[in-house]
DNA sequence: TTTAGCACTCGGGTTTGGCGAGTGCTAACT
DNA sequence: AGTTAGCACTCGCCAAACCCGAGTGCTAAA
């Protein structure tokens, strides 16, 4: 590969114009770019080498040249420089992402929604959780008779709950020592690990009907599953549906499609959370994600941390012709405010 | 008003092809309906005349008729007869109501997704409230050092809890009595009436410094506001928007941002909810409905009971040119089975 | 090696004309 | 009086023809 320089300067003009444009765009209105220092024949040579190098494509002849795949996999990794952002822009996030937020969630869905705003593409976000969780403690909380909520706290502190019902009436102490007795059988066991039989074996020896028994370990058992899972934020996806990739509606459907098809997206980013915190940005572009009806699209998402065990995904989908210089900053900055307001918030609440 | 018999089952006539051709429908295809006793041009008088009442319109000359808004409205209240559901069908539904549902809101959320998948439209519902609902219980929960769940159980037994850190530590029954001052004072007090201040005469002689004691009742009176808050769920977006009057992208745009513009639907169900069970269902046609972007659409919702105090809304939201007889079993079916459902667990989960 | 000039290509928008579905009116029929 | 056949008329839709202009690749000169 290795461009020559000006090689370089002419894709990222390229790719500038186009993605502000969204029109193929010709060697003239490179050449008439106020700092160009070369007429258009010579642009055109450098272009067709570009061409031929898989970089660009002509949509058809006599027309302008966009950026294929490649040439915006080039751009992102040797080519853009990503702005700081203004300090305005800062205060003004800083001073929405707080606004009627009462807890983690509330928080990470507004974070979501703001670099929705800020960027102008859909974003998306997932819930926190750690690689390896377990169960820490589990409770069952006599709400009325026969309804008994069923918390679960996570190792990371994650906290879930359900409410179920049960048969029969059963004193808060035996809810307490049946939760305490099957709390105790689970320490240190990773959830994806236990199964129905790793929740009934803690129950040896305790007196009280099977039938009874029997119903509060499966619950225990699906709440602890219930806790481990996912939710998945999404917002503005309007905005990325307003752009002109989108003009033909059934392209919006296949977009739409993806984007709703319940748990793709989901698994996909949870499968992106393994990327190291060396590489924080990961950037997919086009055929690299692999969904289908994405293929327009891009994929730009980050890992945010919260303490020391807690991560997850936020990120944008925008078209593959994205302001990537100006996506990363906004997502960087969301991605340690969100740290920020956790930890203000988990050493003294306002 | 009153139309004549031949002009109603013209009327019917013509809505039943237009609503499975979506094409505007002329005198020949009526006439040519293997029950038709009269001819094209009787037809087309009747339809002037059907027209010269607004209930119908020509989209433009040389076209056949499509029902208006009043027309729809006509075919719906005094022509249609909703049909009852095949055995197979309820068979299918309830057997795919009990799938992987933990409590209720999975319960509602699938009954949801069923209803699209049914009718072939989008499905809404509004999770289950009561109009005058009051705090039963409020209760402390100590997770860990410094972090307190909040949990709120309401008047129809509606539970909801929310995680909070405290900045400093405090005993579990220091939290309980707290808690049980709270919840005293609230005994009977519709939640709308609650203020902070009503909370905050709660705690009249309680020796706990002022700062944590302010915390908690700021938590709890953020945990009870949040308990009666409404959630809404949405499926099948995209059968709707398949629909050919979305056949631009512009049009699918409209209906995209009413759908999703968060609280608008979730608003106007509730104030929906008010609906006397005496009519059941409410049907709202095309400019009946007042959100922006809806104007091409139709409403169909019922209100489903459970127990004697909580309802919530189910319904489906469709293009106006929509098959009314299939939807309105299966929006009666799908409630029943809800209820049914919902009353089976409560006596006695499985 | 760069640039000016030029012939060529081809997509997009506009115009034109024919086709056909559907209508309203009139006159005949029951 | 109500119904029906016949007919002229309207108008949206579609395809063909057409032009325009943007952009190219090539060639030859600087």
């Amino acid at each position: 590969m290795s461009l020559g320089e000006r090689q370089q300067w002419i894709l990222k003009s390229i790719v500038d114009t186009y993605v502000s444009t969204a029109e193929p765009v010709g060697s003239r209105a490179i050449a008439q770019q106020s700092d160009s220092p070369i007429s258009s024949a010579t642009i055109r040579n450098e272009m067709a080498e570009l061409e031929a190098r898989g970089l660009l494509v002509q949509p058809h002849t006599s027309a302008g040249r966009i950026p294929t795949d490649l040439g915006y996999r080039e751009y992102v990794d040797n080519l853009m420089t990503p702005a700081e952002l203004p300090e305005a822009e800062k205060q003004e996030i800083r001073h929405e992402l707080s606004e009627r937020v009462y807890e983690f969630n509330d928080l990470l869905k507004r974070a979501t929604s703001l670099l929705s705003v800020a960027t102008g593409y859909a974003s998306v976000s997932l819930t926190p959780s750690e690689q390896f969780s377990y169960v820490k403690q589990l409770k069952f909380l006599s709400i009325e008779a026969e309804r008994v909520l069923v918390i679960v706290v996570l190792s990371a502190g994650l906290v879930r709950d359900r409410l179920i019902r049960i048969s029969e009436l059963i004193s808060s102490e035996q809810l307490q020592l049946i939760a305490g007795a099957i709390e105790e059988s689970l320490q240190g066991i990773p959830i994806q690990e236990i199964t129905l039989v790793t929740v009934e074996s803690a129950l040896e020896g305790i007196a009280l009907p099977d039938a009874i028994l029997n119903q509060l370990l499966y619950e225990a058992y699906i709440s602890i599953k219930q806790a481990d899972h996912l939710d998945v934020y999404m917002d503005g996806v309007q905005r990325l549906l307003v752009q002109p990739e989108f003009r033909e509606a059934t392209e919006v459907h296949r977009v739409y499609n993806a984007l709703h098809n319940d748990g793709l997206i989901t698994g996909y980013l949870t499968k992106a959370q393994g990327q190291g915190p060396d590489r924080p940005f990961m950037i997919r572009i086009g055929q690299e994600i692999k969904l289908n009806g994405l293929e327009a699209c891009s994929l730009v998402t980050t890992t945010y941390e919260l303490g020391d065990r807690l991560c997850g995904r936020i990120g944008i989908i925008g078209p593959k012709r994205m302001e990537y210089e100006k996506v990363i900053p906004r997502i960087s900055f969301i991605r340690e405010s969100v740290k920020e307001y956790y930890d203000k918030k988990s050493e003294n609440f306002e």
